[in-house]
DNA sequence: ACCGCATTTTGCGCTGGCGCAACGTTTCGG
DNA sequence: CCGAAACGTTGCGCCAGCGCAAAATGCGGT
């Protein structure tokens, strides 16, 4: 997207990388340098595009550091976080799914690095690799969980507990523990939060200074540190 | 649920109905005899529940006739409404995303009728039947997609724009030509279009008021039709 | 024909949270 | 080190849509 410089396939890829991931864990070493040997293997800015919406489906990922957000934007320009992936899942799955493009846009959060195949390889992967396809729509189950979640959130609760609720699952998902909390491990803005709750950057903002008052979190610039979890959780369950 | 009745195995299930459904379509008559064989065939009454949230997920469903909504219950008591899924689709197919509990309810709209596997085949129809797979990973690529949509909506648009939205979108998934629009072929609740569009049922009731006085629909108890279609898209599209 | 229940309609007041606006603060490039 | 851009805070007014309440209407059962 950014630049369209060649992919540089790093001069070797070690099969440690893909070992441990769900995905891949059941295979042969063998199976992973066949694997490996077929990936190109990229570095990502941060804020840069992975792929884009609506773009034919020609390769998918997997993200080994950073974090992705996973955005729609609609008719009006208005963006909707819909997923955040955190290292070590798969993205731009849309052909396990029958789909030829890509339902939505991948936005990096941090600097990132994700391998990626051509998408004609899917099958491949799905019919050679055993435990390939059930994990990787366990994954997908997953997803699809956490967006019935997101619906119904939407659907019944208040702004406030909404917000309370991301925080919580960001916290779950990528929490790293710092002295007097714990703090999510990538740069977020008021702005990704309104996009995560739909609600407005403004609203975002207030309910964290109030909660800052109340000594429940800590934030910087970016940087949210939860300090009072489990304030967060009645907060989040209306009371 | 509603009674423990023994599935009764109607006499004889006939291969037409499942050759020209998509996960069956690339079947021959042999194998489609085999999984008819195997399965069990039942009516359920309007409102009945076919299975519900958390429950194991012991069977999957082939919905038959009828029209079946998919809701999650809030902690709090109140219904929303994931999914409307018509005759032709299965479900219950947790086992597909690799979960073995149900992850919402499914309540018959209509009268319905639908056949059921245990679970145990999911595994065998996927590795004996070509296209099983593929076309059933097809129609849950579309549900995705059409949560994705609800998420957007839920968090970008105003309560008339749902309304509007969800009435077009059951019209066009289940709308059935009569003189002087299209009416929604199901019996069809203010409540349920409330639950459907995250409103009251007041908000619903309305809003359907001010379009009829404008023509744009009718409607008798339980029943929508659709005047002019047109008009919705633009009220769904804000304005 | 009548009763009771489910569904629908409508009025009215209240409020969560959005829109707007202005201003403070941190970061980063040059 | 300076200026601009990105990010964050806060005050204020307003309104979409919810909650509550009450009544009307159609429907099924006996």
């Amino acid at each position: 997207m950014d630049q369209d410089a060649p992919r540089k396939t790093l001069p070797r890829l070690d099969e440690s990388l893909l070992t441990h991931l769900p995905p891949f864990s059941r295979l042969e070493r063998r199976q992973i340098r066949t694997i490996l040997d077929q990936a190109s293997a990229r570095r990502y800015a941060p804020g840069a595009h992975i792929f884009d919406e609506g773009e034919p489906a020609e390769r998918f990922f997997m993200l080994l550091d950073g974090y992705v957000r996973v955005v729609r934007v609609t008719a009006t320009g208005e963006q909707v976080t819909a997923l955040h992936i955190p290292a070590g899942q798969l993205l731009g799955i849309a052909r396990a799914l029958g789909r030829d493009s890509y339902p939505a846009t991948a936005v990096t959060a941090t600097e990132s690095i994700a391998l990626s195949w051509p998408t004609r390889l899917w099958d491949t992967f799905v019919a050679d690799y055993d435990g390939f396809a059930t994990e990787t729509y366990k994954t997908l189950g997953h997803r699809v969980g956490e967006m019935n979640t997101r619906i119904v959130e939407l659907a019944t609760q208040q702004v406030e507990q909404r917000v309370a609720n991301a925080l919580l699952r960001l916290v779950n998902q990528t929490g790293r523990k710092v002295d007097g909390g714990i703090e999510i491990d990538f740069p977020i803005t008021r702005q990704d939060l309104s996009e995560l709750t739909a609600t407005t950057l403004h609203t975002a903002s207030r309910l964290l200074s109030g909660w800052e008052k109340l000594g429940l979190v800590e934030s910087k610039r970016k940087r949210i540190k939860i300090c009072d979890p489990h304030a967060l959780v009645l907060l989040s369950q209306g009371r």
